[in-house]
DNA sequence: TCCGAACCTGTAATGTAATAACATTACAGG
DNA sequence: CCTGTAATGTTATTACATTACAGGTTCGGA
């Protein structure tokens, strides 16, 4: 079972292409750009706003007459980490399209079983408690990866 | 590279038996007990303390002259987790075993990149900072994993 | 203009992690 | 000896991810 997106949500269309138009102006000012692949990849991501397996977004872009091998999804999705208009959920094998505002590097999710809809949770107390803990051990932290997996409000009340 | 675990540690032999005998004792209030093939892999993941995959069990295990499946490694690790003695690492598709006192369900660890050291942060803090994040958003937690890669301060200092 | 370096793309094959499905064995209790 | 149950063994398959390699495109400099 899968909640629709966010379709429904007046705003939605807005959010995709401010999106899109962030990330690229990003890219440009770095000298990189999308490759001719990478567009429709992220964009079906920013549609759905919810977590897909590589594997999941073949399937999707196959459906749509653009067949591609898993390969190139990940190549793609390597890219658009990179410069983070996507995270990647380890708990889940899966990724999900980023819509904060900026270039994000956040790795704290909440992620709903239900409908597999993900927030990001952005708590600098979160990240201040987990440097308190590291220094005690003198631990140097490289890659935090903080998923919270539960039921989301939305599917709860179902 | 790996670290050779901390059988340099004089207490570490104590450890193990200490570690296995809770585990059972633990096992036999419930009246389940580990079966002949659980107890070997138990004691490959308390005797090194560090991150396994699990076909790299299968290889030590094999190595050792027990030839074993993955399937069976699984089913093993899968009863490990289920009563504490073991944790799974999602971000490293890999299992460690738990040293701590008493059944342990933390799911809060610091993990060395490069020597696959796991240190297990039991932090209430961050606990009570997750859950007021998800209750501002009525998320119901259900399963937290917080997996903090970098570099232990042993691999630091060499 | 031509060359080639750097990069992107397409395709196949392979590697790695995890589970499904089913057969077999071990053993306790009647 | 029979039977039920749990553990174990074996094979195959699914899911996720990467490697290898061949072909194209772009673009700057000789």
């Amino acid at each position: 079972m899968r909640k629709p997106s966010k379709p429904n949500d007046p705003n939605h269309a807005s959010f995709i292409s401010n999106a899109k138009a962030r990330f690229e102006s990003h890219l440009k000012s770095k000298g990189k750009s999308l490759g001719r692949n990478d567009e429709p990849r992220l964009s079906l991501l920013l549609s759905n706003h919810r977590a897909f397996g590589a594997y999941e977004i073949v399937e999707q872009l196959s459906k749509m007459g653009k067949r591609v091998q898993a390969v190139q999804v990940y190549r793609s999705l390597e890219k658009l980490i990179e410069f983070g208009a996507v995270h990647k959920l380890r708990t889940k094998n899966a990724f999900v399209a980023c819509f904060e505002d900026g270039v994000c590097n956040s790795q704290q999710f909440f992620i709903c079983d239900v409908c597999d809809d993900v927030s990001e949770i952005h708590s600098q107390t979160l990240d201040n408690t987990i440097q308190d803990a590291a220094r005690k051990r003198d631990f140097s932290v490289k890659l935090p990866s903080i998923e919270i997996l539960g039921v989301c409000s939305e599917c709860a009340n179902t």
